[in-house]
DNA sequence: CCGCAGAGTAAAAATCGTGTAAAGGCCACT
DNA sequence: AGTGGCCTTTACACGATTTTTACTCTGCGG
């Protein structure tokens, strides 16, 4: 369990007196900080950064908070801290399911926020995550949602995309039929493995250099498909 | 990436209302449930079923909850989630600095609790330890399905592989005919040995040195077969 | 020496999984 | 209303896998 000594919090909040307040209660507990006012802002900061965890306000004038976690989630597993003033409950089940490692009321106490902030630290595996992950003449910016085969831009449809965006983040290891329906159709979806025919040939019809001959997406016969790593 | 199929949940609450409800929830939501009514029951229960994840109340006749869970983290990292009437807020962090997952404050949301309890047992998969055997010039990764014989990966097929991992586990043991049928093909195969004959050949084929002489997979004449450990 | 039982081998037959193409439906845009 | 893009659904052919069958080998006891 190696730690840099001082860890990076990326703090996404468009009230200044509370990014004034964090900044220097974090500091003062060991933190390294870096502040974005606006969703777009925190994304991008978060690409560039590699922060250890996220503090999230939920209330942004731009992106809402839930849809900034969402994109977040499409690339990292970088622990999120929800900070919000509704205390709406449907809410707080929503941003839950959809990765948030805790969610805390505005106003807070400090102390337990920074509590909370080292419970969703210990949870965090520390995996080096990229979000721009490449092979041989593919590269795949999972921040930006781009792929990119020759230096050409292939363009890829959401659904393709969602799907390829799976494989690519267990590029190496077999991810099962099952995994990828739920995840990208939803768990009504987990038999439908004809979807799956379908979509991973589009793919390959873009993605790889002799589709009827795949060297990129590979079939694991009764169990998955797998990415080339 | 094993999963049971049903969560166990250990409920340890003094106040019988409590229990009821969130038993009722619970078990609406996929989960089995245990419940203890103090903190000496909840941590011989702890041991003894070994739950999937644990709902602690602080305020218990005997034990301090603060206590229970210093005990039970001695020996496990099952996630627990505290439930409090104190909204003290001290005790919040010595609760979660104490390796509480969460802490969460009754009157709680039934709604908000179960989201809470998903967030921790989605920590708590990510953990799961990287079960890779091996011997001589054969690896074996069951987390990643993957089987290498001197680097080089060797594709077996499900029901090979399904074959193969009961050998693995149980390395070095004797493991019968009836046994491996039945959790291989069914209980309803539990007479066909031939298709041992049969798949134990392929597997033989694929990983030994020299198949017709095996000294991977050994035969235990009338009774089974067993793995070199 | 023969016959038998358990085990291994090989290959045919049956079944299942996969890739592919194409048709129909839905939606956004014009 | 028409068009184009995308998603869903269906049908079919092919290859891989599983199941079935038949045969061989070996060791043991009559």
């Amino acid at each position: 369990m190696s730690e840099s000594p001082k860890p990076l919090v990326l703090l996404v909040d468009d009230e200044p007196q509370i990014r004034r307040l964090l900044t220097v209660a974090l500091e003062a507990n060991g933190y390294r900080v870096v502040t974005a006012a606006s969703g777009q802002e925190g994304l991008s900061l978060a690409a560039h950064h590699r922060p250890a965890i996220v503090v999230l306000d939920l209330g942004l004038p731009d992106v809402p908070g839930q849809e900034v976690l969402r994109r977040l989630r499409e690339w990292s597993n970088v622990p999120v801290v929800i900070l919000s003033v509704q205390d709406d409950e449907t809410g707080k089940v929503a941003a839950l399911d959809g990765g948030a490692d805790d969610y805390v009321t505005k106003p807070f106490n400090t102390a337990e926020l920074l509590a909370r902030l080292r419970v969703a630290m210990r949870h965090a595996v520390r995996q080096d995550e990229e979000s721009v992950f490449q092979t041989g003449a593919l590269v795949v910016d999972l921040a930006n949602r781009r792929v990119t085969l020759k230096g050409q831009e292939v363009s890829l449809t959401v659904t393709e995309y969602n799907l390829f965006r799976l494989l690519v983040r267990h590029a190496g290891k077999v991810v099962t039929h099952r995994q990828l329906l739920r995840e990208v159709w939803g768990p009504a979806a987990e038999e439908q493995t004809h979807y799956l025919r379908v979509y991973v040939g589009h793919l390959r019809d873009k993605l790889e250099a002799n589709p009827s001959e795949p060297s990129l997406i590979l079939t694991e016969q009764g169990v998955g498909y797998r990415l080339k790593s």
